[in-house]
DNA sequence: GAATCGTGGAC
DNA sequence: TGTCCAAGATT
């Protein structure tokens, strides 16, 4: 076994993490929830959703016998929706294609929707025992310090030589110490700022940290300035019931629950908006403040424009719409802005 | 290869 | 405040 190797592993089994949700199970469906769900999130943000989503999907036939709707609803706020439409389907695959059983060999475990080739390392190493790497955002971090490799990690030539790095150093046995153990090391100790390298199991053969490099690797990624949009989200009202509209399946907020929207131009007629878009006839309010909302690769500003629905129109014309109370609203398939939008509504009635 | 796809933590 | 980026995959 590697130096690398044996050293993380006895690191992890006394000072890494052995008490999250998902750990001390061997149950593939678990490992797999938890592993696309901490895709590019931070495992504070998945505890709060981990453990609803298993309660209401416990088994893979549950979650591929639900609607999207429902998969989404346990998805709301969390983000990068595409991983709970690629969830539910995979799950059908498994259920129409591999007898309901998670398949064990790696490359078919690649083979569903969602699953790359870290991730399915990841749950092949934890439920299977199978010798694959990882190679995650910690992973990236802490090679290209222990190895000195600069350039943008991510960059495909660096991530090549990083997925031939991390295979050389794989252990022949204690995988689930191992696995673990890079995703420790890279979230408490091997951090972006400030890591503790006095703790470190590698600090010894660690090149960055004996070229004074720990700053400065791994190179960041190229800035890039990212464009702002706006939008008019249009919040119908009649009673205590708004409605929303179903998001096309792809796209931002794929499948979600939103406002409908109108594009931001001055002087706009928003009542003439909705009568000429869905046969309702309103009256326009106050809006409320606006709203900034950044994604990863643009700046949305959102301006929130109330309307007060004058005559019976709980039957929309368009097919996905629907009419909610707030508070069943507040349940649905929604977006972030929209649920905040939704909770400033319930704030100022009450 | 470059874009797309969310949200919140940390500083 | 803005900036970076996190248990990445897909197109």
């Amino acid at each position: 076994m590697t130096d690398f190797a044996s050293r993380l592993i006895s690191w992890q089994k006394i000072h890494g993490r052995h008490d999250l949700p998902w750990q001390n199970t061997t149950d593939p469906y678990a490992i797999w929830v938890s592993e696309i769900m901490l895709q590019q999130t931070q495992v504070s943000a998945v505890i709060g959703y981990y453990g609803k989503f298993m309660a209401r999907f416990p088994t893979i036939s549950d979650l591929a016998n639900a609607t999207q709707d429902e998969v989404l609803q346990h998805w709301s706020g969390l983000g990068y929706y595409s991983r709970a439409r690629n969830l539910h389907h995979a799950a059908q695959t498994i259920v129409d294609e591999h007898a309901g059983q998670f398949p064990q060999d790696f490359n078919t475990i690649q083979t569903l929707s969602g699953i790359g080739r870290s991730t399915a390392a990841a749950i092949a190493s934890f439920a299977f025992h199978q010798v694959q790497t990882i190679l995650d955002g910690n992973v990236k971090r802490v090679l290209a310090r222990h190895f000195a490799i600069s350039g943008w990690t991510s960059a495909p030539k660096i991530e090549k030589a990083l997925w031939q790095l991390a295979e050389s150093l794989l252990p022949q046995s204690d995988m689930v110490a191992y696995t673990q153990g890079l995703m420790d090391l890279g979230a408490t100790v091997c951090t972006r700022s400030k890591p503790k390298c006095a703790v470190c199991p590698l600090n010894e053969s660690c090149l960055a940290r004996q070229q004074n490099l720990t700053s400065v690797l791994p190179t960041p990624k190229p800035k890039k300035s990212i464009p702002e949009k706006n939008t008019t989200m249009l919040i119908l009202q009649q009673g205590n019931e708004v409605m929303l509209v179903k998001r096309p399946p792809s796209g931002i907020w794929g499948g979600l629950w939103s406002f409908p929207e109108s594009d931001d131009t001055e002087n706009q007629d928003y009542a003439a908006t909705v009568l000429k878009q869905f046969g309702i006839n309103a009256t326009v309010d106050a809006p409320l403040a606006p709203i900034s909302h950044v994604f990863t690769h643009f700046k949305l500003h959102i301006k929130p424009q109330p309307l007060t629905v004058s005559q019976h129109a709980l039957q929309a014309r368009e097919a996905t719409a629907i009419w909610l109370t707030i508070e069943d609203a507040l349940g649905a398939a929604i977006p972030t802005p929209v649920r905040n939008i939704l909770l400033k509504l319930a704030h100022d009635r009450s």
